[in-house]
DNA sequence: ATTATATTTTCGCATATGCGAAAATGATAA
DNA sequence: TTATCATTTTCGCATATGCGAAAATATAAT
């Protein structure tokens, strides 16, 4: 049976109320020091997990696989994913900004396309690998 | 200087109105269907997305890096993260269930490491890899 | 049994995200 | 010029996400 635990939970509050992060004292202060040593840097993370959250939504990641055989207007990706025209070009346009995707200008048309043709590749193993290994 | 353009929108909502995704009509219908084809499926795509959304956060990615030279406690990691041990647990538990951690109990403690040593390799690789292309 | 403590869960909030409708823009055609 | 059309942008909404506080749980110690 539970008794009453806010007691202690304010207690533990207490001991360190300078701007608490961890109110638990347990870690092992050594291998926490060396481990925030050799992580990457603040700035490193947040492009990496930038990158990562540009892949990580089923919209993005399906433009990324339709433009590997090529350009495509907007009008017809919108119409691959079965997305409005809006949603798609809002899409297009944060993978633009990303540098994944480069555009063509064509009369009233805009042709876009993977800025690297080796992304897919990348893409590919990596997803091959990670498959393998966690059976996703 | 743009005119009205609330007629011509309605028009050409009109024009197909059974269940539109796609209102204009302009498209390569051959190479539509050939990158319908060529894709993978709806499945493929969510567990894709599913890992890239997982790594697409600071903390998660952190999380990760944090755990390439073994296991940390929940205490010790939310001490790297400079995190609540509540938002901490959370993520941890997060990527538990995409079976990207794993945990072993000590006591009262509990141990988190990667399910995959490979991982981090994989992470480093495909990262490198990304950066020569884009140089994010 | 009670107390202490490491972790997890619940809850609520503030912000971020993804989408479509409507409006605006830019370019071609008549 | 005006009309047409592909795309982009603005706007608002509904949902998802990430976090911390508080409460609950689980295990160890007394």
């Amino acid at each position: 049976m539970p008794t009453i635990t806010l007691d202690k939970n304010l207690g533990r509050n207490k001991r360190n109320s300078k701007k608490v992060t961890c109110k638990v004292i347990c870690f092992n202060v050594e291998k926490v020091n060396e481990v925030k040593r050799s992580i990457p840097t603040e700035k490193e993370f947040t492009e990496l997990t930038e990158l990562y959250a540009a892949l990580g939504n089923v919209t993005r990641l399906k433009i990324i696989f339709s433009l590997s055989k090529g350009e495509l207007c907007v009008c017809d990706i919108a119409n691959v994913l079965g997305l409005s025209i809006p949603a798609t070009s809002h899409q297009l346009k944060y993978l633009y900004e990303m540098k994944i995707l480069k555009s063509r200008n064509d009369g009233k048309m805009v042709y876009y396309k993977l800025n690297s043709e080796t992304l897919i590749g990348i893409l590919k193993d990596d997803v091959k690998l990670i498959e393998e290994t966690f059976t996703i």
